[in-house]
DNA sequence: CCCATTGTTCTACTCGTGTAGCGTCCTGTC
DNA sequence: GACAGGACGCTACACGAGTAGAACAATGGG
């Protein structure tokens, strides 16, 4: 039919309606003048005929905004990060904007502002940080003229507005119900020291073990991957220190750590139990299904969202949302329930 | 310092260097028209010094194109799509390309053009289908106004670009290593029928019986996720067919008939093995790790972006990628090893 | 009957970039 | 010394949409 439907502009659908083009905006935007209902159904018959469809392009460049957001991913196998940014996407597009995606990976892991000039270039109108390296931080703000969020943040930082899980709650809940069903060496599986904040997760399991009495079991350092929390889990095993749980920061670790623990042929829960922090689809379908603190990706990513539209307050905004304590079977405790932890608050 | 990067303008850059916008642009673009080397430098200097980007909408709208392309996404809980995505995303920036993503399900599963709308609206340069819904796939053809490929098809389609996995091949080779070693009960976990193309997995798993001339196993026809998978396994437990292994057609049944076994206590490979094609990182680190007909998703992801840079074929294209055999331990054979399967063919 | 007011529409400029058309100057050759 | 030709650079317009300012018509009040 027509032969390139992006050729079709606002003067074609001006022409054929018999009105000036300004009208045809007018229509379009419901736009800041009224136009008469007959002329505005005149046009629109017109649109529809011609199936036009405004040039994004045009009004980006005349407005100044893309109704798009950029979202800078650090780890694109990490499946907290995949749910995490098709949630963002639905969300965004809930509001009538799209996601353009930068892949920190393909940029080096050297130069941050490189991706944050590649999405701004693009006329981003806000940029989305679920880049994991804390240290980048600072100098992705320094580098991003538009407004941002970081998507999964450990705590508040002075000037930037960031959305996390109240990870600390979480992991304190999900530390107290193993402490509670009788397991008194629950080792840590955790990132390396100094990646940013003292790790949440890590105030959380050693609160609980205080608030209970408990000596704390062994902390293991590896990295945020299957294969940290498999290597970091066969060096619990071959240590000294008694282990009768496993609490893994990440479901990336505590699907490692399973396969660990089946190759040395120790039993879950019989043997040892396992946690997890994340929560995602991977945790529940494991073997057997973990106990996990859930992430709340849907909420986060709409409080991300939020944070970006609204106002920009100079000391920066942090909002925490609570996890979701979700019993399954590698607790090996009686019941089989779900439990609300701390509600949602902000700081 | 400089209040707003987005408003440095060619023009900013001109003045400071003391030229015509036009040099400007020659020098940003290695322009049609050559620039004297001191020139150049001025220009290049006054550019590093305001910190000048050229304005994406403006060239966009001169243009005609965004360097942008726009993909359809089903199923974004399936691993599969998601690390098809991060490749796509990659190969895309190599070639200086962004991805902008729409998720089919937001916009409801009925009304495929509706999507594509949204994105070219978006002055996308190309689609990418990846929405397993091959019925939709005559509809979004007709609905789209730019060069689309579908980036997982199951086979050629008139008038369509297409990228696939060499499927056939693959099941056929994964199932004829289950028959030589000793699997004489080959249950296969596949999709509903009718589901676009007879399905190529179906075909490579029976022709594999035909040769080895050994009688198929059942057939369980469920829904393409761990839900699926699951309850399609159970009713073959439960069912009176004896079956001694299970050739599930993608991760996700896999993963859900690897809880149905473990429910059921039915070890694995010792009493039922289990295979699965895609081959997903989910597979590689379930318990026991799967053997898998890997699919070729970084080959497929560049073949995709060729297909939709290349010349437009109105009789449509088809490019099949192999796929790879990767032996685990979920089909109990005695060697751990990796063989290439079938080289890479076109149609 | 005139004029102010309101409702509706048109004209014209703008956003920032790509590039065609047209100088301008410089060099080499007869 | 005049002139052809090349190397550079500048001016000016187009891309498609948003919207302020002006124009026009219709209406009501005095």
């Amino acid at each position: 039919m027509t032969r390139d439907v992006r050729s079709v502009t606002r003067a074609d659908v001006a022409r054929l309606a018999g009105v000036s083009s300004a009208v045809v905006s007018y229509v379009v935007n419901d736009g800041p003048r009224p136009v008469a209902a007959a002329t505005a159904l005149r046009v629109r018959e017109a649109m529809d005929l011609l199936g036009y469809r405004p040039n994004a392009s045009a009004r980006a460049l005349r407005t100044g905004t893309t109704q798009t957001l950029g979202l800078v991913l650090g780890d694109s196998r990490n499946p907290f990060f995949t749910e995490y940014t098709f949630e963002l996407v639905k969300a965004a597009a809930g509001l009538g904007k799209h996601v353009l995606i930068g892949d920190a990976h393909q940029y080096g892991q050297g130069d941050p502002a490189a991706i944050v000039e590649a999405l701004v270039a693009r006329q981003v109108d806000g940029l989305l940080f679920a880049a994991p390296h804390h240290g980048w931080t600072s100098r992705l703000a320094a580098a991003s003229p538009v407004p941002f969020v970081l998507v999964d943040a450990p705590g508040p930082m002075p000037g930037v507005r960031s959305v996390g899980s109240a990870a600390r709650a979480g992991a304190h809940e999900l530390t107290r119900h193993l402490i509670a069903d009788g397991r008194r060496h629950v080792a840590l599986l955790i990132g390396e020291e100094g990646f940013g904040h003292p790790d949440p997760r890590e105030a959380g399991w050693l609160s609980a073990h205080v608030e209970a009495a408990v000596r704390p079991g062994p902390v293991m350092r590896t990295s945020f991957t299957r294969e940290g929390g498999y290597a970091g889990t066969v060096r619990l095993l071959q240590g000294q220190e008694q282990v009768d749980a496993i609490f893994a920061s990440n479901d990336l670790q505590a699907i490692g750590a399973l396969r660990a623990l089946h190759e040395h042929g120790r039993p879950i829960p019989g043997d040892i139990a396992l946690v997890s922090y994340d929560g995602t689809i991977e945790a529940e379908f494991a073997w057997p299904p973990l106990t996990v603190a859930r992430q709340n990706v849907q909420a986060m990513a709409r409080a991300a969202l939020d944070l970006l539209a609204g106002p920009q307050p100079s000391a920066g905004r942090h909002v925490e949302i609570a996890t979701q304590l979700i019993i399954r079977a590698s607790c090996g405790c009686p019941v089989a329930t779900t439990t609300a932890s701390a509600r949602a608050k902000e700081s």
